[in-house]
DNA sequence: ACAATGACATAAG
DNA sequence: GCTTATGCCATTG
């Protein structure tokens, strides 16, 4: 797999969250076959436009927290938009991922994708 | 090819 | 819970 196309990916995938939802680089990485590639997802982001249509912001880092530094995607933006669909952050600025985090795509749309299951634990011998 | 740099994640203090 | 160190891997100089 192309970098490219795993960008696309990313950005796929980023774009199947719900609004009021929340996924973290690891994760969105993890459901697309290559667990440690949290900063790749990152990068992925960044090199999005500010007027893009993928939302962006619903992914934070895996403790629920605003993480960016990039000039053109700004923190204070990113809970912005957060908030106006529903997120709540605490006084510490933390999310409760417990409780607004996304559950992933269903195993059928992965299959659509052509992607990889997070755990194929059967099929192994 | 090498070194430095990230919108990360995990472990250790 | 926060800070520091290490691993990670595409991108950039």
């Amino acid at each position: 797999m192309s970098a490219a196309s795993f960008y696309e990916a990313i950005r796929r995938l980023v774009s199947m969250i719900p609004a009021g939802q929340v996924a973290s680089y690891g994760q969105i990485a993890a459901y697309l076959g290559h667990p440690r590639h949290a900063r790749i997802v990152g990068w992925a982001l960044h090199d999005l436009p500010g007027n893009t249509l993928v939302p962006w912001h619903r992914v934070v880092n895996i403790h629920g927290r605003i993480t960016t530094s990039c000039l053109t995607h700004p923190a204070n933006l990113q809970r912005l938009l957060l908030e106006e669909e529903g997120v709540v952050f605490d006084a510490d600025e933390y999310i409760d991922m417990n409780r607004f985090r996304w559950e992933g795509p269903s195993d059928e749309v992965l299959r659509e994708l052509m992607l990889p299951l997070p755990n194929p634990q059967d099929g192994e011998a």
